[in-house]
DNA sequence: GTCTATATTGTGATAGAC
DNA sequence: GTCTATCACAATATAGAC
């Protein structure tokens, strides 16, 4: 693996499970057997791999839950597949919540680009969660209500999982989409 | 106002809005015209003094959050009202979201007691909401569900109110909130 | 591009006068 | 209890050899 592989895997790991803040370049540099100097060749600051960092996790974030997503053709169940992913994100990894979040809550307005990036994030995933919603027959004026509503179990089922190191804010989540989700479902669609 | 509360305040204003790592010792007597020994005469570590401020933000949240639901009679009423003690918290003051939820984040897992402290204020709060439903006319072995979807609903609207800078999350959990507590009252209590 | 060595600033914390 | 002065160390970042 190149030097520059190395330093984003490295970072990655620390600024997740250890913290953007609390970790340091010269703990990056030495659990990536990198000089510092190559480091700050690829990347001019601390602030440009942060970054780094937010871009790569929100595309590894969708590109596997559009993975995910593909195994399904239903778009109801498409939008119960999102806490699927989750669950599954959260058992087979050391889960420590969402990368954005977390970032988000570490840098508070000392950095615009990171809060940029983080909103325009989650903003991607509401309209993905919309698209998906409006091709189930239910009211479109409720479209947006209903998917947003996902969105919002979704979120609660991240951050509470972290916080209590436990699925059940996933499992519960799940389970009221289910329901809210076969509540509004026109009449004549089932 | 003596050292102690100035200490306080203003640590609880830069921890809060600032962030817990990114506030150093400095800043914090520089604002709160303190000296460095005196601080460090109350606090024997920055450890300390966010301990401190852990506890005083669960106290006061919980303070903040009984004085409103005191309000209401109702138990379905008093479960809608923690969306009301949000909004109004959202509105009035400058808003970043949970100070306990925040904090968590910034120190992942580098302070067994805070970690603690913060697990230990969400259970209560879910304790709280439970005790509340309980009084509601629904079957009991649903009371936890619903008051646990309650709390997701509240977390969600804390949260993306945040990232979003914007009400809508809490509206919506609102909402939400609303329709499921109607739907899950026993038939003969309407 | 990668390395070693260094510069500079800021951090949490302490000593000791008053 | 509060203050000033200072410590030891870690932070980000840079210079320059190879």
């Amino acid at each position: 693996m190149n030097t520059k592989d190395r330093i984003m895997e490295t970072a990655d790991k620390l600024f997740y499970f250890q913290g953007y803040q609390t970790t340091g370049i010269n703990q990056i540099i030495d659990e990536a057997n990198v000089a510092k100097g190559s480091l700050y060749n690829h990347f001019p600051s601390k602030k440009d791999l942060g970054h780094a960092y937010v871009k790569q996790s929100s595309d590894q974030w969708f590109k596997g839950l559009e993975k995910e997503l593909e195994l399904w053709s239903d778009p109801a169940e498409k939008l119960l597949a999102i806490f699927s992913f989750l669950e599954k994100y959260a058992k087979i990894n050391q889960f420590n919540g969402c990368r954005l979040i977390n970032i988000l809550t570490e840098v508070t307005d000392q950095d615009d680009q990171i809060t940029e990036m983080v909103v325009a994030h989650k903003q991607r995933f509401r309209e993905l969660l919309y698209q998906i919603t409006t091709k189930i027959d239910i009211g479109v004026m409720q479209a947006r209500e209903v998917s947003d509503t996902i969105y919002l179990l979704y979120e609660a089922a991240t951050v509470d999982s972290k916080i209590f190191k436990d699925d059940w804010p996933i499992q519960l989540a799940r389970k009221n989409a289910e329901q809210f989700l076969n509540q509004n479902k026109m009449p004549n669609n089932q």
